[in-house]
DNA sequence: ACCTGAACACCGTTCAAGT
DNA sequence: ACCTGAACACCGTTCAAGT
């Protein structure tokens, strides 16, 4: 006999719950993701999720603010030759993790109160510092305009490709108009300068 | 007595059924939407839907297919003194609306397969032509990455305007960037011709 | 084109009583 | 920190039999 010795207590649910909600989440959009459904994939009663999570909202913040801090890492490690490169490559890492995430990130940018995500609001915000920084490598100092235009710029491609109408761009697309964009950036920053 | 003659056929429960679906998709987003609560509020019972959609998704697809009408009819009235403001109005039309229908926005352009909504999807092309059309005023011939900077961009400020996290932009903001939007592509368009 | 009413297989959430 | 098991108030969806 193999030992599979059933475990009475799972060995950590929390983990084992947003691991199979990441899953659910991709494979059919945040609406249907189900407590009950996450429970009995993983072997559990339908009750021993309220062990970990006051309720359904509480996995989804959970959910998306972990969706933001593996954003903001993405977008720290973005690199380039100059500093326009970097931001380029910056936009690139956005639309890349909501190609490849695009049931997490419709989660973390979906229209709720924010009350209900508590959690996720600091980490937001943190994720947010990183487009900052980056452009104000490349222009010195920062102009709101500008952040506020690359962020929308680059939300905007990513959304666009992440939802399921025939409209999406196109990779190759994607990755004219951010280069564009980011020279268009260097070239303001030299007139200004 | 009055003449509350409690109709045994409701009038036009179709239109009726939308218009409801409107006020409770502002109120509580795409997610919560109630067919059984919808029927409710009309007094009618709670299969009654059931004779003018096939189901839940087909009013989803109702709504969003009007949403899409909607919207190209605001974005072929607005108005602009040269054709560069003609386009920036057009962007301010866009995030007015996302600003003002936040529920409908995100109904719109939420992730499912495209192919829950096949009432939507002429329309939605139908929509885009007109931010292809104001763009080829500004520019004569229509660079396809123009059009896709432009419509990321304004797709951006309206997702990120319409989400409840902290971080949204301010009218005053969206005005400036849009603005300068405009300028950068009329510019060009000087450089380029 | 509606109605009543029952039914089925789901939900989220909350108990009570166990180990 | 889990379990079983019952319970409540909801869903979407599909019947059957009416007017």
């Amino acid at each position: 006999m193999s030992d599979h010795t059933a475990p009475y207590h799972h060995g950590d649910l929390r983990q084992a719950l947003l691991s199979a909600a990441r899953d659910a989440l991709e494979r059919n959009g945040p609406a249907s993701l189900s407590l009950r459904d996450l429970a009995r994939q993983l072997g559990v009663s339908h009750n021993a999720p309220y062990r970990h999570f006051a309720d359904r909202d509480a996995l989804l913040d959970a959910l998306s603010a972990e969706g933001f801090a593996r954003l903001a890492e993405a977008l720290q490690q973005a690199r380039g030759a100059t500093a326009a490169e970097r931001v380029a490559a910056m936009g690139q890492t956005y639309v890349a993790f909501a190609d490849a995430h695009p049931g997490l990130f419709a989660l973390m940018f979906q229209p709720v109160d924010a009350t209900a995500r508590p959690e996720t609001q600091p980490v937001a915000a943190r994720t947010l510092e990183f487009l900052r920084a980056g452009i104000r490598e490349v222009t010195g100092d920062e102009d709101p305009v500008d952040v506020a235009t690359l962020w929308a710029l680059v939300h905007g491609l990513s959304a666009l490709r992440a939802n399921a109408h025939q409209l999406f761009m196109e990779p190759t697309m994607i990755r004219a108009v951010t280069a564009r964009a980011a020279e268009a950036l260097v070239q303001r920053s030299r007139v200004t300068r």
